[in-house]
DNA sequence: ATGATAGATGGCACTGAGTGTCATTGTCAA
DNA sequence: TTGACAATGACACTCAGTGCCATCTATCAT
């Protein structure tokens, strides 16, 4: 559990987009994947929860102090990147005609966050441990519930009635939901690209939901 | 974050159904409100993350061993009869027919989990502090995944295509997403019943993902 | 170049969650 | 009553996370 007792941290200077020397910020990195990488190895090898903050440091070669200095916790580590996601559901939404139905938006936003989060640097490793490890699931979830709260909102927008608004929850778990099962089979299947994955899955998903024989493998129509 | 040692604890005699001497079980059953009614009302006055587990077994008056023999963490307290869940959903989807349809079993399951959620002791006030407490929502979170699993099963094998079956995971989350809208709506409606705001949560979802004007306020039609 | 400055690091001590162990107390059944 | 066993409290311990400060290093003005 966190412990948000007062400051952020001092640390280096947060990488908030200001401008700082070139030398300093490239040590910074040079850090940063060091502790990064060290720990989804460890994860990998060991399992999320078997690892402590003191091996990561010391495969990275850096203080345990330090750590903290640059991820706010071991679960800050497998959140890499979610927050971005923030801006890219904006982005959709902002992009995407006013008028469009909400399963519309539903698809669009999963697909490009699927799609952005596929091409993160060791996305599928990311995606194996989470597969493996249940606190690390619980890692990811703690950062991406933020984004569920944006993209709540981008879907309250797109309902109708002041009744429907009360829905827009349900379509933001929706699409965070797609993502991780795209992304899972995308793990999962051997090479293929992400962009496939994605349409097979919204398409299945899309006939399900209909109740309508699909063009699948043992596609009976059976009237409910 | 759970750290998961070496064994469960040993504590009371784990209330597993196992029949123990009553004095015994109602002592147990005594403490245990006291400890999660001390912590309820603590985490209602100053907020779920602000409240050491020192605190509440102050106003319980146990020692804080003795809390950790009756809750295995701090979150632990959010999610008192959410495992129960699981059973409820496995029995939702056995006294269901075979062939529905899954957004069929998204209806039923999503209203008879928000039921019970709802009957259940001071479920108010647990909304109350999860909607106030960012960290009392993830400790939730944390126990929901696991009914989650059993949920995506339960779709699974209502989905009719091999294909098909990849999207199970995304009923899953929207079942439980909706479950958490009704009790948020509940919690906001001054005293209506749950089964009514489960009615005009799950209508409005559906008109929204159909995209058809509703009767509802301020459905005009709007072709995309 | 050189020295002042600001940022980065490491070490140490501290809080708080969670766990193992054990001595003590209380309940139950014979 | 007494022996077995469950529940409690006290203590010590591990580990995550944080504040504080001394030290080191890159940057920049002179």
């Amino acid at each position: 559990m966190k412990r948000p007792r007062t400051a952020p941290a001092p640390g280096p200077k947060a990488a908030g987009g200001a401008s700082l020397p070139p030398l300093r910020e490239k040590k910074q990195e040079l850090v940063r994947t060091a502790l990064r990488d060290a720990a989804l190895d460890l994860f990998l090898e060991k399992g999320f929860e078997a690892v402590r903050v003191e091996e990561i440091t010391a495969r990275a070669g850096v203080s345990r102090r330090t750590f903290f200095r640059y991820f706010a916790s071991k679960d800050d580590l497998m959140a890499h990147g979610v927050d971005e996601f923030r801006e890219v559901v904006r982005r959709v939404a902002e992009d995407s005609p006013r008028n469009i139905r909400p399963l519309e938006l539903f698809r669009r936003t999963a697909a490009e966050v699927a799609r952005i989060s596929a091409a993160a640097p060791r996305s599928k490793d990311v995606v194996r441990i989470i597969l493996a490890s249940p606190g690390a699931r619980m890692a990811q979830m703690t950062r991406v519930a933020a984004v569920e709260d944006v993209l709540e909102k981008a879907f309250r927008s797109r309902c109708r009635g002041r009744e429907e608004r009360k829905a827009a929850g349900i379509f933001a778990a929706m699409t965070l939901a797609a993502v991780g099962a795209i992304l899972r089979e995308w793990c999962l299947a051997d090479g293929a690209r992400v962009e496939r994955i994605t349409e097979q899955v919204l398409g299945a998903f899309e006939r399900s939901l209909a109740g309508a024989a699909g063009k699948g493998a043992g596609g009976r129509c059976k009237s409910a």
